[in-house]
DNA sequence: GCAGATTGGTGACGAGGCGTCAACTTTCAT
DNA sequence: ATGAAAGTTGACGCCTCGTCACCAATCTGC
């Protein structure tokens, strides 16, 4: 061939068992995070679940926190998509918070065994708490999303800072006890969650 | 002596040197996860910082989950008289949230320094959640709080479980973000935080 | 105060994880 | 076909883990 050549990065065999190998080792990783929580599972936990060397491991990834955080951002990824929808389907705060929150618990739920679910047997006390890019980007979506639709609707000098974490504050707390009740209702949360918001953002408008 | 000794457990020698030892590792723990971060520092890095052999630790804890939920738990029982002041002072919703998230950010700013902030030099990007006894009694208090309350003030069948999740997750968030920001402000975290709250349950008092 | 009992500190040990790297195998390009 | 490049392998040295036999300091009863 001359140069540029036409095949596309990942038709060569070459490019082709890397791709299947990340994955491997990606879908491995969820499964013993899934199984011995994040704590206690090891790298050569995670390589014993594929075909692979553990020296392969680090050409993939550099360390078991990384291959987390990569576990993360794809989950956040996932969600990424749906809230901006939402966000530019929605014409005021109302219709904003309740599909957000709804999209929020439903995918909770969805993901709920595919996620990291902190505890397995060894229950490890010690939970994660991730801040990926994605994870960012989520957030300050959600901030942006906020601060717009305030300009429109909502009062003026409201500190859109702290109303975007009080927001996710209430969604990730809520969330991890809508998951532990049965049956799930993520429904019942969203609505509980964005009637909150939705009053008290309300109740900032009215004097100043 | 004749039996039922006057001597307190904690007078002799013995107890005097379990004890001094026993806070010397707390110390160093405290140093050591505040230095390196939770996830990095070993156990042999806290022991190294005492003067103790590395058997010795496991005299008085069983693992680095448990040093460090010891840590938290005596952070939490430094707040928990506050809270319980504030919970036996108040008279309506108001006062309590007012008074409660002036009280949760103040000690937050307080214990800032003291208080493990994760993230030192090698900054991890994994951080910490504990669920000790003592936070989960904080917890419940606050549940039980706000069921007295509202059994007074508030609305009936308002879902009392998630609107502590809602308070505590509001709680945790802002107050990452108030520490983050500069000049400390946790009064004006409080006054949005409460009013945010209130708001919410006035609604909820509202329309069923 | 002495002797025997007890408590608790010590540090070496085996097991196992960590990240590295030289040797090797497989694919690619010509 | 052949040399270059990429990627895999597993053994290696270092480290931490939790344990345990040993020892020294303290306590107890006389």
């Amino acid at each position: 061939m001359s140069l540029a050549t036409a095949t596309s990065p990942g038709s060569g065999k070459r490019a082709l068992t890397k791709k299947a190998n990340r994955q491997a080792i990606l879908d491995a990783a969820s499964k013993v995070f899934a199984r011995d929580g994040y704590e206690v599972a090891s790298i050569r936990d995670i390589i014993r679940e594929t075909s692979l060397a553990s020296g392969t491991f680090y050409n993939y990834f550099k360390s078991k926190e990384e291959i987390f955080e990569t576990i993360a951002a794809e989950s956040a990824k996932r969600f990424q998509p749906r809230l901006k929808i939402i966000s530019s389907q929605a014409t005021d705060l109302a219709s904003y918070f309740r599909a957000a929150y709804a999209a929020y618990f439903d995918f909770l739920v969805e993901e709920n065994d595919v996620t990291i679910s902190n505890g397995g047997p060894h229950r490890a006390m010690i939970g994660v708490r991730i801040d990926t890019p994605e994870i960012k980007a989520i957030s300050d979506q959600i901030r942006s999303d906020i601060e717009n639709v305030l300009r429109i609707t909502g009062p003026k000098h409201l500190d859109a800072g702290y109303l975007t974490a009080a927001a996710i504050g209430i969604a990730r707390q809520m969330g991890d006890l809508m998951l532990s009740r049965r049956p799930l209702e993520p429904e019942v949360a969203a609505a509980f969650a964005s009637r909150l918001m939705l009053a008290g953002i309300k109740d900032f408008a009215k004097h100043v």
